[in-house]
DNA sequence: GCTGCCCCGTATAGATCCCGTAAAACCTTC
DNA sequence: GAAGGTTTTACGGGATCTATACGGGGCAGC
């Protein structure tokens, strides 16, 4: 599926690199290899590969000190491997930007599928199950960036105005009760808290120039809840 | 940058449910539990979570099954839970659509360390492509050679405020969620100390001469986090 | 067509939360 | 022990949220 992919591989083990290239190379993956973390770190710029296979157990740096480098500029999806079956260690690496984790000895199979999932996630970042954003020509709603602006202009929003905008959207075209939006903005002890909507609805409207009696965008569906016309 | 995300967990063994019910909510996440397949599909059609852990062993349908009638509509992330260690089980689950799979018994600290790859991976999609400076003429940001130049001037910084400059500059023009922030810069611990970022945003809107009120680079998002101006 | 009721929209004021800033204590490093 | 960095603590101001009150429109029943 990706067939020309770039994998960079430290490691220094030399018995691990002739494996994991001839593994590599079978799969149509074009391979680098460095045995140390600083000629690692040159071939990364040098080459900005697609995916890194990183050992945790390198010997000039620790393998943690050659992701925190690499994570300075790039954001290229990494395999950490390592001997180690520390936990610690595993969340160690995982929160400073490591994208998968195996432990050594590991299966060939197992880790060219996980090879897949990440080439894979980074291939296809757009086909996100919700769309990331709205856009009706006037009025723009970017979940990602989290912003809205309405004729170009940017429009600021509080966070429980934000929060009730993009319930909406999310549901868009379907109604959404107000004891849901009340539960998941304001949490489940105010579902009857129903003035609370109708401050926010208000004050979005205001913002984005809806008249509540002929809306172009938030419907009331009196005693039922709100509506989000897409 | 997930503040309070929605995790769907389909699993049969009550147990493990409040497990990881407990576990989850601790960590601030919106919990959705499903004991079954379907009532799991239905859950996520109704909830749109943002990641689901799913048991490959469930009574009603298998967890393939589950998996695949998933994915003909959502590009949710999905960590897979089995008690099957066998490879061939682990590489038609990635295959087919899983972004991790854990074999029981798990870490709960592995698990969530995981969790938060698959959030972060799946917020931040556009982060593959960031360059590894930034110049717009008066401030210049080279992340390789990891120093700040204001107007020609080098700009000393301290680790902390380098850390959160170059974690919202690779987000440039998105909200960063305080959460976000802490977790990455001061580890995942302190995720409630929001007043480490009022200390730092303000000895970095100091040093490059920002005004918060009419932000050039760093515009306070209030209640949510921080954003990079580009 | 009238009336009363329910629900919604809007205005206003008070309470609360959140942010920015300053200063000092603490920790680390040399 | 000195210096720089980090963490703690405290406080003022402003935006946001909450509480309350009031007016209007749709609808049912008469």
């Amino acid at each position: 599926m990706n067939p020309s992919a770039r994998v960079l591989v430290i490691d220094d083990e030399p018995q691990i690199r002739r494996f994991l290239d001839i593994g590599l190379r079978a799969e149509g993956y074009q391979v680098l290899l460095a045995s140390t973390g600083a000629e690692g770190l040159a071939l990364a710029a040098a080459h900005t590969p697609d995916l890194v296979i990183l050992d945790l157990g390198l010997p000039d740096r620790e393998g943690h000190e050659v992701l925190a480098e690499l994570r300075q500029w790039s954001a290229v999806p990494v395999l950490m491997l390592s001997v180690r079956d520390a936990e610690a260690e595993k969340v160690k690496a995982l929160d400073h930007g490591a994208n998968d984790y195996v432990t050594k000895p590991f299966g060939i199979q197992e880790l060219m599928a996980r090879l897949r999932v990440l080439l894979r996630s980074r291939a296809a970042p757009a086909e996100a199950g919700t769309p990331a954003h709205y856009d009706d020509g006037r009025l723009v709603i970017d979940l990602v960036r989290r912003d809205v602006a309405l004729d170009g202009a940017p429009v600021a929003l509080t966070r429980k105005e934000y929060a009730v905008l993009t319930l909406l959207l999310r549901h868009a075209g379907r109604v959404v009760s107000q004891q849901q939006l009340l539960r998941e903005v304001w949490g489940p002890t105010h579902v009857q808290d129903t003035h609370y909507l109708r401050i926010v609805l208000g004050r979005l409207r205001q913002k984005l120039g809806d008249d509540p009696a002929a809306p172009r965008w938030l419907k009331t569906e009196p005693g039922v809840g709100y509506r989000f016309l897409d």
